[in-house]
DNA sequence: GCGCGCTACTAGCGCGCTCTAGTTCGAGTA
DNA sequence: TACTCGAACTAGAGCGCGCTAGTAGCGCGC
């Protein structure tokens, strides 16, 4: 900094002034501030300029490495805090890293606040981090815990999917759960709900799994196996996202199952993998890039304005037919 | 820090070395500026810190956020720069972030160096980054850059794979590429030299795609399409890499092809999808975990030992025969 | 002529830590 | 006793910035 400072024939304070684009310099000398730096090679040291001004205006965010719809959110948090001049720090929960190290990490690089996706950790630690930082928890609901939260409605969620599926004839309509996944307990609710409403509450059925297409595949083999030993197929499915719902696809087309033939498929999510199919995948849409702008200022929010309370954002999701959802099969099922 | 040091008796510089776990503090003293730290609530700051030691220990990795390959990538570098006392940033290029944003936000961050996960910018880009860090490239080979460079033997895996195809009686494989996806001018290039090596050159025939769903799916729809006009089907494919199979696959057993019994299907890198399967994807395996291992192990050499010269790292692809990979059909194709 | 306000710029302190070059002190040695 | 030596500890500079308080210069009105 000296250096540009010295070559550009003014104080280093000049530099820092350019750098942070702040009112009090010439158009002149900050176009050749710029020209030098560039020359040099200079860049602004964030470790320093976080250490001097105290603040780092720096969000991190903890996800899950393997989790699509994860990727979805972090597309969208990036513009929503480049927009509000925050930058975005990224830590990855693996099989090897727990959420916990992976916070940490975030926590030690002094991000300011943390936005968790869709975290799978005790309420009792997402409240005390909460108490320590800002915290946003996206798509999982942490009752009483000092954080904010953002997810869409999955009870409105699931019971417009139960709606098309039971408009369209269904009735052994099976729901694979995604076991303590984000979200997963209220599908799991509301779908038992819609079908009491329905008043199938009889051919209810939920096969706990989790949200993966491995757990698609396996509920798709134990369905398949079913049938094979006399228990005929459920008409339509409900999955517990989108992937497990392409794990199951995948699992009973393979057997010759065809869909929405002889089943019907609807998924959660909206993930881009489900517009690509070549049918589309019929699926609940969470618009990923609102509940990263909703995330993103959450955390802003509470970041600037320090004493206001933790906050809530319910989206409204919204069902989106494609190709896997189709009329019950007229004759008996393919059983 | 200079409360700690108060309340426990000692001068800041002894907080300073107990919390490095340096020598040079009583076991006794050590014991109790612990103790009041803890009481106190003190971390250390590791901008300051960072700031003062003039080393971030930090690797800065900057992947794409949709590869599902790069995934496995980053499950296997945490650990390692783990073991080696290095931490990890990860900074995702997307749509609206290009991969040189992403690398500026490594860099200040003060990353030592950057390990770029199958990075698409341009070879004077990675040069002059390469430069003026500490650089690796995983995937995609930059000729004369001063980058270290980790990928797998392309040609040998896909040798492998053809091999395995006309073993198994095929003569019509086509090729989806990756365009200009790392690896893929290699694999093309091999895919070519099989087909020549084979004597099936006048069968040689490559679809530009990418490495996505999507490109498998379109590739599927034109060959589906092709069919429909009366062009035989290919009895083999090799597609760029999973993603782009798989989306092949949803394609194709969509429209009723049976696989493999109709159309033979070899991905390349053997993602976490692959083995997820019914009948899982015959591909070439690119053991994530060892490329992991080495792009840190470089990178840290490197910076350890400064003037060292970027080295290369080829390791050897296997190929993993599944259930999308059969003998070709016995009687004429199903045209 | 003076004060005024404005823009363009600068001096220098301090953020919280690490690290080098010390000092102190008690035990061991000749 | 007089010394050496190492372990335990400290003083204080400095890492690269941001920021506050200030100065210089200039056009303005009266």
């Amino acid at each position: 900094m000296a250096d540009v400072a010295e070559k550009a024939g003014v104080s280093r304070a000049l530099v820092s002034i350019v750098f942070r684009n702040q009112a009090g310099a010439g158009q002149e000398t900050r176009e050749r501030v710029l020209r030098v730096a560039d020359e040099i090679g200079y860049r602004p040291d964030s470790a320093a300029r976080l250490l001097a001004r105290g603040r780092s205006r720096t969000l991190g965010v903890m996800f899950t490495v393997q989790q699509t719809f994860h990727t979805d959110l972090i597309t969208g948090i990036y513009p929503e805090a480049e927009r509000l001049g925050y930058d975005v720090l990224l830590s990855g929960a693996t099989h090897g890293r727990s959420e916990a190290k992976a916070v940490e990490a975030l926590l030690s690089h002094r991000c300011e606040a943390v936005i968790l996706l869709g975290p799978d950790s005790e309420p009792a630690f997402l409240d005390e981090l909460g108490q320590r930082t800002v915290a946003v928890s996206v798509s999982r609901r942490v009752p009483r815990a000092r954080v904010d939260f953002v997810h869409s409605a999955e009870g409105k969620g699931v019971r417009q999917a139960m709606d098309h599926l039971v408009e369209l004839g269904h009735r052994r309509i099976v729901h694979i759960d995604g076991g303590r996944g984000p979200g997963a307990a209220e599908r799991r609710r509301a779908y038992r709900a819609a079908m009491r409403r329905h008043g199938l509450q009889a051919e209810a059925r939920v096969i706990p799994g989790h949200h993966t297409e491995e757990s698609g595949i396996e509920a798709g083999r134990l369905l398949l196996a079913e049938r094979d030993g006399g228990r005929p197929l459920p008409t339509a499915v409900l999955a517990g996202n989108d992937r497990c719902a392409m794990g199951l696809l995948m699992a009973v087309t393979r057997a010759g199952v065809e869909v929405p033939r002889d089943l019907s498929v609807v998924g959660y999510d909206d993930s881009h993998l489900s517009h690509l199919m070549p049918v589309g995948l019929t699926t609940v849409r969470q618009d990923a890039l609102l509940m990263a702008e909703h995330a993103v200022r959450f955390a802003v929010e509470r970041l600037e304005e320090r004493e206001r309370e933790p906050r809530e954002a319910v989206l409204d999701p919204k069902l989106v037919v494609r190709g896997t959802s189709g009329p019950v099969p007229a004759g008996p099922g393919p059983a």
